[in-house]
DNA sequence: CGTCCTCCTTTTGTATATAATTTCGGCAAA
DNA sequence: TTTGCCGAAATTATATACAAAAGGAGGACG
């Protein structure tokens, strides 16, 4: 058994972080939006210090920003900043897959593919974005490093703010769904050096399909 | 001006947040020791409600651990998460690095090679872990990312509770020293591919030698 | 002699209350 | 119209109060 199964019962400040958490990825909560605390009080059904603690562990995960005797937002990046999420991104995930791919067993192969079938089934961008984590997140699982696979959730959970549908493919590229196929592929054939290159090939294409989308919404 | 000059007089809440985690990695309170809410507000001057703010943030960082109506502790590590926390260093100083070395100035590599000088001016192994993070920042701070620097600032925070003095060479290795002057020589050359590769295997050899001093103390 | 139960103490978790700060509307003056 | 300055209302920050849970000492029972 490890360390992990602690908590009986969940205390008011954990759900309300669970909950706001949940409500803030799904945007419920709009990035940039004031957070009151009475209302999220009330919301949750808690006093104002759960919540209050609450925002606190969001503030260091880097979901909401709060400033002095001005309350919580929910965070708001920048051009720039979206960039430097995806630098992290393929700081993390490719340690991670480099880290994983030699402990990665059959089962391992069959659930991504799984995942890349339904993929393809499901039309509702909205799904695309749970199953591209979900894809993502079975490749890097089997490097064994919890720590290291909740930074690369947490990282991602700030991406996943304001890359909602990642479609895009830039004029005779890939699409993400093949770059995908071509990551498992490599994995498949124990091809570290080959997956770790197209798994930064496919961040850093994010990064500047990105990069047009948002000079084009100026 | 950037984003970041906000906040005019500290609350109470970031005031214990910064003095409880500068005790923590000072080693006032030790790894897997008890806090007291109480105490720490007495300390601190103020009521429970900022000592608890600035613990949830600090669970967030990952320097304390809260269990359910049990309070906080000190985290502490196992051998395997140590292992894990070197792990995270290669994955994103490597990658600082790699962003860090093209933006690099005269005045960059000036203040590294001083603080290599002072370095070796010390004796005192307190004052090597200091000489020690400064060194590696500067080396990363050109890469101009903050959030990187900050979740590379924040690791080295946890590394730094459990290696306290990391002077151990491995027999006929270089020192760690020797290390740095090479890595900072590949950055001077611009030399990105040599710079990360050494920085990886100087990493990996504290790692290593963790691993070693870890199997000795059982 | 050891184990388990109970009660008391300590400590944590949350609600309520109070203080301090910001926000905003209105009014006056330029 | 615009600017700037009150002052009330809203909102946040912190303290205090109360409730709930955990920890520990002592005693009953095997």
């Amino acid at each position: 058994m490890t360390e992990l199964d602690n908590q009986q019962r969940p205390s008011a400040t954990e759900t309300v972080r669970k909950l706001l958490r949940a409500d803030i990825l799904a945007g419920t909560f709009a990035p940039g939006e004031q957070l009151r605390q009475e209302e999220l009080a009330d919301k949750f059904g808690t006093s104002r210090i759960p919540v209050r603690e609450a925002l606190r562990h969001l503030e260091a995960e880097g979901l909401v920003t709060l400033l002095n005797n001005r309350g919580a937002k929910v965070v708001s990046f920048t051009s720039a900043e979206v960039i430097e999420l995806m630098e992290i991104r393929i700081a993390l995930e490719c340690r991670a897959l480099r880290l994983a791919i030699p402990n990665m067993i059959q089962s391992d192969f069959d659930e991504a593919k799984r995942i890349l079938v339904e993929y393809d089934k499901k039309s509702d961008p909205a799904q695309w974005a749970e199953m591209n984590w979900k894809f993502h997140e079975t490749l890097y699982i089997p490097c064994n490093l919890p720590r290291l696979l909740s930074l690369i959730e947490g990282n991602y959970g700030q991406v996943s703010l304001f890359v909602r549908a990642q479609v895009s493919m830039a004029s005779g590229k890939k699409t993400p769904q093949e770059e995908h196929v071509d990551i498992l592929k490599a994995c498949r054939a124990g091809n570290v050096e080959k997956a770790v290159d197209l798994l930064e090939a496919h961040i850093s294409n994010t990064k500047k399909a990105l990069m047009v989308q948002r000079r084009r919404s100026r």
